[in-house]
DNA sequence: GATTAGCACTCGGAAGATAAGAGTGCTAGC
DNA sequence: GCTAGCACTCTTATCTTCCGAGTGCTAATC
């Protein structure tokens, strides 16, 4: 059933004046704003709480939205925010800084994002599985070489190995080769105990290294696909009246702060057609979060990867400018990551924007 | 002045016990403790606040430690606890988990002392400036190559260049013979525009990439001095009853998220000389740690740097099991990093580690 | 029929009053 | 020098009282 335009306006203005206020809202405030006496406007917060859009928390207090009620507005009646000029300029001027690895950008977006919204934020980036694409060694001393890998996703790792014994140029070369013939194209879980075992005999005196960089090898696929994630501004909650119990901020910066469940939990949860999905309260999966809402955008990481930055607050969260801001940000990722000048994902992209900066 | 036996022993009791109940001790609680009756112990205590050891929130309230008790009672009184058998394998566990980099490596540990103390905590490693040992350059395919860049310091970083335009195996070898000639032993300050600029003339159709390549470098430099650090566990404050004030506690866990400030402080206060520092309430140089405490071990991270592990609280802190946990994790990273058999630092104690663990 | 003015009623929160209890300081006796 | 006893202090919890914001309903008005 749809709503009368003035019931639409009273909704609208209930929930805005509890946005700001986090006071119920009474029939008087919103005499002079809707335009008719406080009369009228009571009987039809009457029937919105009827309809279950607005809430009482006792009998002579002022109305409060309800879950649904929140919905309805972040669904039909919220205006659309914009960005304004000097959030822009200072999103901008923060996403352009220096080049930046993935875990470093993330830990600095999450940041970014809950300075501008003013409640915790996190961000993340999910990433495919990958596979080595190239290894190569380097000579350093007789002691000493380093190991390269180039992996499908375009990230590269290294690692030095220190010997206490000495090996010559051509072992090295040796192992090299080996690796390229045996590891390269496999994932994580490709890599057995057989291989790595069948590998050694293979590398006739140089045997002993090939667990060390097998080991590594490993290691990187694993941190390869494991999502980096920055969370920042848990303490941001405090600053909210609805958290002013200790009791109650603690289990959610608890939850917050440990960012995994957070990461299962998108994934089960899918996106909006527009990149932004908003849970409020009751519609979230975590019990931590009844009583909370996640506002979420999310951005292409280039290469297939896909990537979220998310908000934390109260059910009372201002979930217009909110979202405004993360669609901004999501969007500046995007154009960051995976824009049109730069076809080949995060390194490229910032390789070049690197020289720009340079030949200007 | 010397105090008394007995006032000692009060003292003890009384700290102990306000450490354990967060409420003011009265003389009655203690008469059975201490042996003898309450109106003595009160007359010693009386003592004790005119020496200005104990404080009365009120008149009729029982007494709480001052800052100088705390001071006393963890410079002489308090007795130096072990950690007990089951502690020392959680922690033994966790540092031997398989090999990271540093900055993983702080935020690991940074939980871990966390976790352990129930009081927030840091860990950060303080490192000297760096110069670039050796460039390496890996010619990937006529777009893309890698560079790879070994420091003094013996970490290694790794970049992949992709290009939109072409280049040869003979160019990308060119670049190595000129970065390895102009730009080994520079800190991140020694590298001018001048000096691009004239490695840019003698690079011929490679040019453009030295200004790449050069803002790579000064990025692996100045990353490199500085300190990776690693927080954790901010919401603890909230479960500690001088914090149930969400104010008080939002400003603390403010300052704490921030960890420069904590850092820059570090470097202004020493260390004791068993590598353990503790200061109580005023003494903290920060304004916003004035009502806290903070307990603080150093460890020897190789190659000469130096690293912090802390823990901020009330001044209400179980100094005595704090201070015992922090040197035990303190010790464990001063032995992974620094122990007798990696006598190369963090890299290569890894991997001997790594080795081991594969060779069982 | 929708809107509004008026009014009795409800209920939560603030302010004040009272009571209980923990702890002190002091004095006098051992 | 220690202890028992006692009057006194001051906080905290609980209970009352009171005020006012806000409601729901009814009757009058547009």
């Amino acid at each position: 059933m749809e709503l009368s335009e003035r019931k639409k306006r009273i909704l609208t203005a209930v929930v805005e004046n509890y946005i700001a206020t986090a006071e119920p809202v009474g029939s008087k405030a919103l005499a002079e704003t809707i335009g008719c006496s406080s009369a009228t406007i009571r009987n039809e917060m009457s029937e919105l709480t009827g309809m279950g859009y607005l809430e009482q928390p006792h009998t002579s207090a002022g109305r409060v939205p309800s879950p649904a009620g929140y919905r309805l507005y972040v669904n039909e009646l919220m205006e659309r925010q914009k960005v304004t000029e000097a959030e822009a300029a200072a999103i901008n001027e923060k996403l352009s800084q220096r080049e930046r690895q993935l875990e470093q950008l993330m830990s600095d977006v999450g940041q970014l994002t809950s300075s501008m919204t003013q409640y915790p934020a996190y961000a993340l980036t999910m990433k495919p599985p990958a596979a080595v694409k190239r290894f190569d060694f380097i000579y350093v001393d007789q002691n000493t070489f380093i190991v390269v890998v180039l992996l499908t996703d375009n990230t590269v790792k290294n690692k030095l190995v220190h010997l206490p014994f000495s090996v010559h140029q051509e072992q090295v070369t040796t192992l090299s080769t080996l690796f390229n013939a045996n590891f390269t194209g496999l994932t994580d879980g490709e890599i057995t105990d057989q291989l790595i075992r069948s590998t050694e005999r293979a590398a006739g005196d140089t045997y002993g290294l090939v667990a060390v960089v097998a080991s590594f090898t490993i290691e990187c696929l694993t941190s390869a696909k494991t999502a980096p994630m920055g969370v920042a501004g848990a303490s941001q909650l405090l600053s909210q009246p609805e958290y002013r119990d200790p009791d109650k901020a603690h289990a959610l910066m608890n939850f917050i702060s440990n960012g995994d469940r957070l990461v299962s939990d998108i994934a089960k949860m899918g996106m909006e057609r527009d990149g932004l999905r908003v849970t409020i309260g009751p519609e979230n999966l975590a019990e931590e979060l009844k009583d909370s809402s996640v506002v979420m955008a999310s951005y292409d990481a280039g290469d297939g990867m896909r990537g979220y930055i998310g908000v934390v607050g109260p059910t009372r969260m201002d979930y217009s400018s909110v979202a405004a801001k993360l669609s901004y940000i999501a969007a500046g990722l995007s154009r960051l990551l995976a824009g049109p000048d730069a076809p080949a994902g995060l390194n490229n992209k910032l390789v070049l924007k690197e020289r720009d900066d340079h030949e200007q």
